[in-house]
DNA sequence: TCCAACTCGTTCGTACCCGAACGATATTGT
DNA sequence: ACAATATCGTTCGGGTACGAACGAGTTGGA
């Protein structure tokens, strides 16, 4: 049954293929790769405007706001740079996010104790609650959006992108 | 060989299943969605900020505006609703990129010929030529990050990214 | 014919998002 | 003790990014 709409999807790709190969001749690009990461960021891409729209969008909250929430329920406070590693923007972007969070006053900052440069993040009562409603319901179009997948498949392409993830990490490190 | 980075990443990903069981403990959340989705997220991310680093910052493109670029050089001139579906961004959004395109002299707005509405965006012999320079380094990078996988690995990706997709468009049909 | 309904791209408000520059604080070497 | 260095979060400038509201243009039916 998967073939029914794969064979309009494929063919689409394959002609795709054939343009992009007419108009990098002789560059010798890799498709595969091509492919990959394009794929990749489409999903993305799709898969958060479309939680954005359905699910957070009615508790005005970003997907970096709800993550960074979640990532607070979860660990409890964090300090900025951990957050910000944690949710993956850099801790300029996440200096808005925290000051967004607390004006709806799902967070609060606090200084750390023993060092004045640091800040610590914690969620609010407010805030954890949020994430309580929130998460059941982000959880369910999770699953919504990979039904298509096998618990298999769903293994392999986790497996995968962790695989990619530790290349970057890699690459990352040494510059 | 791969067995030897994965074990602490595999620990770590256990870990952080118990600490997430514990935050939500009986809300049955799904595991492997939620996994996929993080992970697909997460390396989307990871892939645009090192690409846009290494690769485009020196041009003085983003992301969106090179994406913008590559599929004016392979198909031509679009219109902006075309334009924008293809890039993966709202014709709103486009008209930014666009606006930054045309400064920077890659491409060129014009009105349609028949009809009053539509604009008709095409790239300029000096936006076609950096898409040329750019693009073999560009896949390059792609290649790089997704070196740790096989030929097979790679394609199974996409083919279960493209589920995905499949089933976001059905969904935002429907809506 | 003519106008209501539709479609297109732009504008607007709000929020991200990055990297670079900054100021405040901590740490290290001497 | 103290200067050079390092680290932390904020600020800033430029550029996306979305959805809603808008205005100009097109189309279909009465």
């Amino acid at each position: 049954m998967p073939g029914a709409f794969s064979s309009d999807d494929d063919a689409e790709m394959r002609q795709a293929e054939r343009d992009v190969t007419a108009a990098f001749a002789g560059s010798g690009l890799d498709f595969g790769a091509l492919l990959a990461v394009s794929n990749v960021f489409r999903t993305a891409t799709a898969v958060r405007n479309h939680i954005e729209r359905e699910v957070l969008r009615e508790h005005g909250l970003s997907w970096s706001a709800f993550v960074s929430l979640f990532v607070l329920k979860v660990w409890g406070a964090k300090e900025s740079h951990e957050l910000a590693k944690e949710v993956g923007i850099t801790v300029g972007t996440l200096t808005g996010v925290v000051s967004t969070l607390e004006r709806r006053g799902f967070a609060k900052r606090s200084s750390h104790p023993s060092d004045g440069r640091r800040q610590v993040v914690k969620a609010t009562a407010k805030g954890r609650r949020a994430v309580d409603d929130i998460m059941p319901v982000f959880n369910k179009h999770e699953a919504i959006v990979t039904e298509g997948l096998t618990d298999e498949a769903r293994e392999q392409l986790s497996h995968h992108l962790r695989t990619v993830l530790r290349t970057l990490d890699a690459l990352d490190q040494d510059a």
